[in-house]
DNA sequence: GCATTACTAAGCCATATGGATAACAATTAT
DNA sequence: ATAATTGTTATCCATATGGCTTAGTAATGC
């Protein structure tokens, strides 16, 4: 069921390569292209896209001395059901608050005491 | 805007400390409750709630000796809404190269030949 | 008051992480 | 053939991480 999570959360977790994963949803790109946007030294930046690689979030390709990065769109849409579906069970606990708040309120004695 | 992406998918790239979130999804906890689940020592998991509370996924509070922990909806969501933004972009091209693939296959020539 | 419960603090340790530099391919361009 | 481009490999370094133990403190229960 492609649950990595520790690995691709990991991968996030990193302001280098969550740009790199921004450029990518928009396209395919280059080392080089992708190193364009950075500062630090390149082999550095290499290390980034080894993480998004062995993570998953990203595949590529060499072609004579380019390697160009592809985004992978199941490890991230799988993330995002992970937290999607935390969410989730947090709303709906929310709701059964709130339904019991409102069901608390019309079965409580108002102001004249009534019992 | 909330955006301490690095601490939140640093957080949630710990397979203990999602296994927290997933409990505080469904009901606030105390400590001795969230410990009970897992086997590490005492204050190994305790580094991981401090982890949780200081990326700001999660806030406690003392009464007499102890802590309860609750998740903090927003920092979840807002890391939700990062991926899901990212899947959007990635879905929205995808959909343009299917709409080129579908106009250049509209008016490239059939077996005819014909121009 | 004393013991138990529920954390908390301090420090140790091995490994991982995120940066750097230097030197080395391997392709492609001139 | 040489030079320039595009990575890659190998090391090194400081700090962070994720585990541990040992020794507390502060509330509560008996």
């Amino acid at each position: 069921m492609d649950n990595n999570y520790d690995a691709y959360f990991h991968a996030l977790s990193d302001p280098t390569r969550r740009a790199v994963v921004e450029h990518l949803v928009r396209n395919p790109a280059t080392v080089s292209e992708l190193y364009a946007a950075h500062t630090m030294a390149l082999p550095s930046f290499m290390k980034h896209l080894k993480v998004l690689e062995i993570s998953g979030l990203v595949r590529s390709e060499k072609k004579g001395r380019v390697r160009t990065v592809y985004i992978e769109a199941l490890p991230l849409a799988s993330a995002e059901r992970w937290i999607t579906q935390q969410r989730r069970i947090w709303d709906r606990r929310l709701d059964a608050l709130q339904n019991l708040a409102e069901h608390i309120e019309l079965n409580t004695p108002s102001k004249d005491g009534s019992k």
